[in-house]
DNA sequence: GCGACAG
DNA sequence: ATCTTGTCGC
């Protein structure tokens, strides 16, 4: 998919917090999503004592979820990880990724927060903002936010909230295992994002789009063909 | 000032 | 994030 990665990224979190501040006025948090045929998950990885980031996407069919289309990319790393920028690391790498596709996907699950962030404006919503998808922010631990326990059943969820504002939901995606804190990354809803996180997550807790990004991640390396 | 802190 | 084998529990 044709995608225009910004020509210039900052590479302190002060030089970010501006772009932040931009760009977090173009995210919408209401549904304006296509019929979903390909949903895609995303993933970073790093390589070479973290000099080198490598990021791979993984296109599902919708709702079979079956491996349609693949792509892995490395660049450079350089932005530091630091809790509430870590989109300034991760993004510029998933847009390489997202370039190689032949496959638009209609729907992207991405490991980390959407608008459960301090800005409300974490890697989801970064990411659906610079290439206009809906995305949806699925982070397996929890940024910022508070939130009642959680009964143990899987599809239970509890209201993520902030300074009294909801701003994802702790959702259960599997019973007796560790939540999952969903939350919208941009075009779509948090009722819609939780039902369609659901809907990815047929047997474990991660969604299969997921899993399957952190697999070849990883493995790609010495197995390019499996 | 102290503690928390996506990946 | 990443380094890494087996092991305990549903």
């Amino acid at each position: 998919m044709k995608i225009q990665n910004p020509d210039f990224w900052p590479e302190t979190a002060e030089a970010a917090i501006p772009i932040q501040e931009q760009l977090k006025s173009l995210v919408v948090t209401t549904d304006k999503l296509e019929s979903i045929q390909y949903v895609a998950g995303v993933d970073v990885g790093f390589l070479d004592n973290y000099t080198i980031s490598q990021a791979a996407v993984a296109v599902l069919s919708f709702p079979d979820l079956q491996l349609q289309e693949q792509a892995i990319t490395q660049r450079p790393t350089t932005f530091p990880y630091i809790p509430g920028f870590l989109s300034f690391r991760e993004v510029p790498v998933i847009l390489d990724a997202l370039e190689k596709l032949t496959i638009t996907p209609n729907l992207i699950i991405c490991d980390g927060q959407g608008i459960a962030h301090p800005k409300r404006f974490g890697l989801a919503c970064h990411l659906g903002v610079l290439i206009n998808l809906p995305t949806i922010g699925a982070a397996k631990s929890r940024l910022i936010g508070t939130h009642q326990e959680l009964p143990a059943e899987k599809g239970s969820w509890k209201p993520l909230i902030d300074r009294g504002e909801v701003i994802g939901a702790v959702l259960r995606s599997r019973t007796n295992v560790k939540p999952l804190y969903v939350s919208p990354g941009h075009r779509i809803s948090l009722e819609t994002a939780i039902n369609y996180v659901l809907q990815c997550t047929p047997k474990y807790r991660l969604p299969e789009t997921t899993r399957w990004a952190d697999y070849l991640a990883s493995k790609s390396n010495d197995n390019p063909s499996t």
